[in-house]
RNA sequence: GGGCGAGUAGCUCAAUCGGAUAGAGCACCGGCCUUCUAAGCCGGGGGUUGUGGGUUCGAUUCCCGCCUCGCCCA
């Protein structure tokens, strides 16, 4: 509602201003106002104005008021101030628009997006920081469906890096084991209900250690195992390789499992493996060279590289770019930054070449492949995106945009365009944490506000031990509150409250900021966390469930009556402001999608449900005399609910029918 | 050394493209359950937006210097 009113004025005043002063200003400033005793939008458009048409803002104002008459949907304008024009709604018409449902349909495009999330190391378990990242992308996902778009959902997997070479390493050097009874140890560890990731956390933190615990020529030969390792996995076709596989496909299944706890599902697994079996990166190669994107370094400290310009431009014959950014080392061997170059085409469809496919694992809905040098001859068909949203984090920046640069380099401008690093800040520790879970902090850190953590010294707090231990504390509460239910309602219950409480908290954040977790504060399930608007809900369907009528029944109803006597006067300002922000939903998504910034949703459901914790505290519905105010309490209340529904399950967040 | 990000209430964070009186939660203090779920509501104290300048009708927001912290690169 309030997004079509806000294009409505938009449009209508852009017309005023080309008819008035032939003016064509193509950004309006349209914001909401502090007060709702300046109406609905207001713009300062008369300010900026002011000095190219010479006039006081105020006068300019005025003039503009008088052109601008009444619109549908709204009341009338105002100035105030030194030359705000504030603007009206028309609340019943504005009402009518919310209760018929027309302005909350979105308009299906064929933008096909793809969206890269996860993306974690098959080495060891999920941690928080891993969860912030997929939190966010499976909600941008579920912000782009809600807005129409057609989204691929990809997690990238990189099987053959130095991380899964450091796990490999410690099973076949350190518990000496073979393929064979690694093979029999994770079918072990599945039979008794343990988690493989969990184990390999352990491993990897050992190993990790296991290489500087030596003396100097240990140290050195177990570097050397290292390299060999991971050579033998990048080159693929040998026992090295087959570990790295049986490993790294056992926890990317431990990891999918994990995700989907928290609703988070995926269409495609891209892995490092056929990135490198395929050969993208020859192609790539060749498409690079061609396009002069690439050049040969004769001179200076990258001599004998192939290297791209940071700056987009070609150095002058004779000169040297120092700060030119390599891609292929002297020695032949390509970065990271050049393979996802290669990998960067194939999503854009630009690469030549495809995936092979196969079926890996099955959701209710629909199927997750992942990729394959020779896949099955019937499978979907992945890349080919318009847009593409890279959720990784900020550390990443940098290569980041020196992909997107290599896309222009090579004339591809319009994916330039459309490539976003959907960057975020880390998941940090703060030290009382690490001392509750038992690391020792160093002296120098427990003035930090925060640390790091760190899979390598496997510190950190576990995905799956987080989510437990949420659950468990819910279980609690629920047990308490509704002992009525049975055992299975009562676990499903709180199964939803302690993954809207962990998904709200990550998404409370804006992405720029770093998060310092803490037990106490990602355990409250009151204030502003994902319970406290879940219970909004909870509240809401109470009424319908205890008036023995439902909430469309009462819309339909609604409809013929005329409620422009309950939205005036204060009192009815007070209502009024609760319809209004949640006939903001569609505007909120908008700003959302073009920032690239899920919080904004999140703080949006969590004043929408405090205005209507208030409001039912302040209205008793079903005790209420007069029917066609009881009929508005309750429109009310069922507008209100069913955006709150909507909002939480965009931001991945079920809402239970008690708790 | 270069680049990016951040610094806002005791703590954790918001603040739309530069807009009207800088807002929430937590913590603390005091009230409200016989009435639709108290995981809630109401009230209270809390601020020189790191710092010094500049730009203008107007700056938490933009520009420059400085301080502090984090990350990335060499």
């Amino acid at each position: 509602m309030y997004q079509e009113l806000k294009n409505r004025l938009e449009s209508h005043l852009r017309d005023v201003l080309k008819a008035k002063y032939d003016l064509t200003v193509d950004n309006i400033p349209l914001e909401t106002p502090p007060d709702l005793k300046f109406g609905e939008l207001a713009t300062p458009i008369a300010f900026e104005l002011a000095r190219k048409l010479r006039k006081a803002p105020k006068v300019i104002a005025q003039e503009i008021v008088a052109e601008l008459g009444t619109p549908r949907g709204f009341a009338s304008f105002e100035i105030a101030g030194a030359g705000y024009i504030n603007a009206y709604f028309d609340r019943t018409v504005a009402v009518r628009l919310m209760t018929s449902g027309e302005d909350s349909q979105p308009v299906k495009t064929d933008i096909h997006a793809l969206v890269e999330h996860t993306s974690i190391n098959p080495n060891k378990a999920a941690h928080i920081g891993h969860l912030r990242n997929a939190i966010l992308g499976d909600t941008f996902v579920r912000l782009l469906k809600a807005a129409g778009r057609q989204v691929a959902v990809q997690n990238y997997i990189d099987n053959t890096g130095v991380q899964v070479a450091d796990v490999v390493v410690g099973f076949l050097y350190l518990e000496k084991k073979s393929l064979a009874e690694i093979r029999t140890l994770i079918e072990e560890l599945e039979l008794h209900f343990q988690r493989v990731d969990f184990y390999c956390w352990d491993l990897y933190a050992r190993t990790s250690q296991w290489y500087t615990s030596g003396s100097d020529s240990e140290n050195e030969e177990r570097k050397k195992l290292r390299y060999q390792t991971l050579h033998e996995i990048e080159h693929g076709k040998n026992e090295t390789a087959a570990v790295a596989d049986l490993i790294s496909t056992a926890i990317l299944r431990r990891h999918l499992e994990t995700m989907l706890r928290l609703g988070i599902e995926y269409d495609f697994l891209p892995r490092e493996s056929e990135i490198l079996h395929l050969n993208f990166w020859a192609l790539a190669f060749e498409q690079l060279k061609q396009k002069g994107v690439l050049y040969f370094e004769n001179e200076g400290k990258n001599k004998g590289c192939w290297v791209m310009s940071r700056t987009g431009a070609t150095p002058a014959a004779g000169e040297v770019d120092e700060d030119a950014k390599v891609i292929v080392r002297s020695n032949g061997t390509v970065t990271y930054v050049g393979k996802d170059i290669a990998y960067h085409l194939w999503k854009f469809g630009l690469l030549g070449r495809d995936f092979g496919y196969k079926k890996f694992f099955s959701y209710p809905s629909h199927e997750c492949w992942i990729s394959a040098e020779h896949g099955e001859s019937e499978h979907p068909h992945f890349g080919d995106a318009q847009a593409i949203y890279n959720v990784i984090d900020s550390r990443q920046a940098d290569p980041q945009a020196n992909v997107i640069q290599a896309l222009r380099g090579m004339g591809y401008t319009k994916q330039a365009d459309n490539y976003t690093h959907f960057g975020y800040e880390m998941v940090a520790l703060t030290p009382r944490c690490a001392a509750e879970l038992g690391y020792e902090v160093a002296e120098e850190d427990n003035d930090k506000p925060f640390i790091e953590v760190s899979g390598r010294k496997g510190f950190g707090v576990k995905a799956d031990d987080l989510i437990d231990k949420l659950i468990a504390a819910e279980r609690y509460e629920v047990d308490m509150r509704q002992p009525s239910r049975d055992e299975q309602e009562r676990q499903i219950i709180a199964e939803q409250i302690a993954i809207g409480a962990l998904r709200y908290f990550m998404l409370k954040f804006t992405r720029n900021s770093v998060i310092a977790f803490d037990f106490k504060e990602a355990l409250s399930f009151t204030g502003e966390s994902g319970p406290y608007i879940q219970n909004a809900v909870v509240r809401a369907r109470s009424i319908f469930r205890k008036g023995s009528i439902a909430p469309e029944a009462v819309l339909r109803e609604f409809a013929g009556s005329d409620p422009g006597a309950f939205l005036s006067g204060e009192a009815g300002d007070e209502i009024w402001a609760l319809w209004l922000r949640a006939g903001r939903t569609s505007a909120v998504l908008e700003q959302c999608l073009s920032t690239s910034e899920p919080a904004h949703l999140a703080k949006h459901a969590f004043q929408l449900a405090q205005e209507f914790h208030n409001f039912y505290h302040k209205h008793h519905i079903l005790t209420e005399l007069d029917p066609e105010r009881r009929m508005f309490l309750l429109a009310t209340a069922a507008i209100t609910m069913r955006e709150l529904i909507t909002v939480l399950d965009m931001l991945g967040i079920e809402s239970p029918e008690a708790m």
